[in-house]
RNA sequence: GUGGGUGUAGCUCAGUUGGUUAGAGCGCCGGAUUGUGGAUCCGGAGGUCGCGGGUUCGAAACCCGUCACUCACCCCA
């Protein structure tokens, strides 16, 4: 048997419902806030990963999954959707149209990691861009939509945590003192903490390691090293959070795992999911665009995690939707009268089914149950030689007789007035 | 990459200190007098007990290996 390969699931029917119905809320808010939807590739060169998410992190180093095209260039799945929403903005010259520009995709990505529980190989994001505002209000727009939209979608234990990681200078400056203090407490950090030093001090912060957290409670912090314009700009972020009654906590150890956030850093996470606890995430990215090429442009955005968001989701929210009438058809005459007549309820716009499989009444009702169908329409050889049908009203068992050519425009007045 | 847990029917799971044709519930198909669903009753289909080796007269069970799934580390959405 050929089975899907580790890390990716198949998504049966009898949930695409929920999904849809996250897909739907999602585009729906993301509308409201004036975002609009973007499709990119799924594939890209590799060097635009690289570039933009950071030569140095995991995402980068080992989970990429990336091969050779046939001419020999390599290509990449990619990891996330800020950098082919980047590079599209840039390849479009989107900077030469009225700003802002404001983006938001749905879809698959791929990071090769062992999979658990709300980490997938192939996992699927909804995320935001808003172009070309630096202006604080931009930040605080990006949370309110993801706080609300997650909000709406009844998730239980929601926390926002931001942080403020200053400019890329401030961090430049910031780094060399934290290292400084590490070293002196190198001997109490955990073994990763002690690699961190050298490969990603400010990780250091975010250990979860009890230890480790004694270890740096008194350590430098990034705040004190905040240039005057990072911190009016944070200031005017939390301001603005209040101001539209978003709550958030203030974690000055939350430190994002993609190189290019700069300022605003923020992270949703969701009780009752396990380890992998964050449900949406973000931040601002002034210098990514420049970076990647375009002229200089802010930038701030988000991703979530539908996965995640699919098992908090509370079983009720989401139902199938399915074909309302049944058409029952046996006798060797009323099974090819039906079938016609199966396809031209179609063809009108009455969402009807059939069992072809079924050869007594029994069988057919039963599947007409199965499918909780509204109406069943039974056509046996006794009803093709009157040229009507039997309509049976599934939940009253009302039954009446309606001639066979009248039927479509039948059921659709009683599928919409019930 | 590193650990822990679990692999028996489509699904959820029993299976005694190793013992003969491997079970249940749900689901599926059919029947309970000829054309009326859900309930009930009856019947049926469906399993190389993850795979390979070993111990034994005898293995679903014990041992070794291997694979898969899963949770966690790590990392991240």
């Amino acid at each position: 048997m050929i089975k899907a390969i580790k890390g990716v699931k198949d998504l049966l029917p009898e949930e695409s419902p929920r999904w849809r119905f996250i897909e739907d809320t999602a585009r729906r808010w993301a509308l409201c806030y004036g975002f609009q939807e973007i499709r990119v590739p799924i594939f890209e060169t590799t060097t635009l990963f690289a570039r933009s998410i950071g030569a140095t992190t995991d995402i980068v180093e080992k989970e990429m999954y990336t091969f050779a095209d046939r001419d020999g260039s390599s290509l990449t799945l990619r990891p996330e959707g800020t950098a082919g929403t980047v590079r599209a903005f840039i390849e479009h010259n989107r900077a030469a149209d009225p700003r802002p520009q404001k983006y938001c995709y749905v879809g698959p990505m791929f990071r090769h990691e062992r999979p658990q529980a709300g980490r997938l190989r192939q996992f699927h994001q909804f995320g935001v861009e808003s172009f070309g505002v630096s202006d604080p209000r931009a930040d605080v727009e990006v949370m309110s939509l993801l706080w609300r939209l997650l909000s709406d979608l009844t998730l239980p234990g929601l926390t926002l945590e931001i942080n403020n990681l200053g400019y890329t200078e401030d961090r430049a400056q910031y780094t060399p003192i934290l290292v400084a203090f590490l070293k002196n407490v190198e001997s109490r950090l955990c073994g990763n903490c002690r690699r961190r030093i050298e490969a990603n001090p400010l990780r250091v912060l975010d250990c979860k390691v009890p230890d480790c957290r004694l270890a740096t409670e008194d350590a430098p912090r990034l705040t004190d090293s905040l240039s005057p314009a990072a911190r009016d700009h944070f200031e005017s972020v939390t301001a603005g959070l209040q101001s539209v009654g978003i709550p958030f906590h203030l974690n000055p150890r939350l430190v994002r795992g993609l190189d290019y956030y700069c300022l605003t850093a923020f992270e949703v996470t969701c009780s009752h999911l396990g380890a992998q606890n964050a449900v949406g995430a973000g931040g601002r990215y002034d210098g990514l665009v420049e970076q990647l090429g375009g002229s200089a442009v802010p930038a701030v955005g988000f991703a979530v995690g539908l996965e995640r968001i699919a098992l908090m989701l509370p079983e009720t929210v989401a139902l199938p939707t399915r074909p309302r009438v049944y058409v029952a058809a046996f006798g060797t005459q009323a099974v090819k009268v039906g079938f016609t007549l199966l396809d031209e309820l179609r063809r009108t716009g009455v969402p009807a089914d059939m069992d072809f499989r079924a050869a007594s009444l029994k069988a057919h009702l039963r599947q007409a149950d199965r499918l909780e169908a509204l109406y069943t329409i039974f056509l046996g050889d006794d009803e093709i030689t009157k040229g009507v049908a039997t309509v049976r009203n599934m939940q009253t068992k009302a039954q009446e007789d309606i001639a066979i050519s009248q039927l479509p425009a039948a059921l659709q007045t009683r599928l919409i007035h019930g």
